[in-house]
DNA sequence: TAATTGATTAAAAAAATTTTTAACGTATTG
DNA sequence: CAATACGTTAAAAATTTTTTTAATCAATTA
């Protein structure tokens, strides 16, 4: 219809690209990664794997920050090293199954978040006890202890619950368990 | 048995506090609040309602900090603006249900990553098709838009799921569907 | 094994975010 | 209704984070 020529075909192919691109980098915000590691994550994305000059080529920056970028990427199980034939260069590749994304990153952190407040409270209400033990004290002193060491215990069964869904998404229960078609239910 | 006097045994009810507090502002950093703000969260957390003079004195930091602090967690909606009798000071008191908060902040995430992304893959998909129908490329630019509009299409279900996950949290019904309870089946 | 290429670390520069001080506007009370 | 107390906004300062340039280390190849 609209006729283009090869070059234009071209630019609006990258201009596609560079919708999703930026919409990917805008939701890795929300996953505590930088833009312009995010930016990456995109552009390797619709790419085969990249050697770091490539992608400082694609991305117009330092290759420091491609190291480190491809660095934060890996953590995040969201890229890896390949090994391409004949190339000295080291090459990576991005990850794009979102649900293994989904499913690493979410249990990992919320398995993390569970037991680091939960040893917190736990030394916490150790430490409430001697204070609630000590009778020699005056009333309204043990009866704060009682009182926070109350509300930590009101904590406890979230802290449980996330663990268990944790579990349950590292398992990829969690993940059969939601319908991945259009309609909704 | 330690033989507390009151001012060590009120010392030691704030130490065990700080230590929860300390770990809350950890864990509040990966939803993207400051450590401060994570800090002004634990704070109210042990706390009734306060006042903003208050929070500062308990905080040690200036007034306006405590001021969009509060307002960043009232966008959270971990913290709620509250009245006391008699007080011509604004309080505000601390969310302590952290079911409630999982369910606001993960569905809303979740919902917003997913409709911002697809309407991203949408559009991109219509602007690939104008290269696709266009017969008068070469083969190669075709291909290649092919492949990109592949590629994205391959992510949807993904986002759907995710969809779905944000509604079965908005709905209670994923709380619901996990145990919170200690021993895991 | 020397020379060269590529990746990472260190230090410096730049940019962005957070915090504070100061000014302003609003509302409450005497 | 004037005076004062409170909260928020604006601008400046301080801090932290990100990015780059420069230097070092490691590895490949001739």
């Amino acid at each position: 219809m609209s006729d283009f020529s090869r070059e234009e075909a071209e630019a609006s192919i990258q201009n596609a690209k560079d919708l999703v691109i930026e919409s990917l980098a805008e939701t890795m915000d929300l996953y505590g990664v930088t833009r312009s590691a995010g930016t990456l994550y995109g552009t390797m994305y619709f790419e085969g794997d990249m050697t770091l000059d490539e992608m400082r080529a694609q991305l117009g920056m330092s290759k420091p920050s491609m190291s480190t970028g491809v660095k934060k990427l890996q953590d995040l199980n969201v890229a890896k090293k390949t090994f391409r034939r004949g190339q000295r260069k080291h090459t990576y590749i991005a990850e794009r199954n979102f649900f293994k994304f989904f499913s690493d990153f979410f249990s990992d952190q919320w398995k993390r978040e569970a037991n680091l407040n939960l040893e917190a409270i736990n030394k916490a209400q150790m430490q409430l006890n001697e204070t609630i033990e000590d009778r020699s004290l005056p009333e309204k002193t043990w009866k704060e202890a009682e009182k926070v060491h109350q509300i930590l215990e009101e904590s406890k069964p979230y802290y449980y619950w996330l663990q268990n869904l944790a579990a349950m998404l590292k398992s990829g229960e969690l993940i059969d368990a939601v319908p991945s078609s259009r309609e909704q239910k």
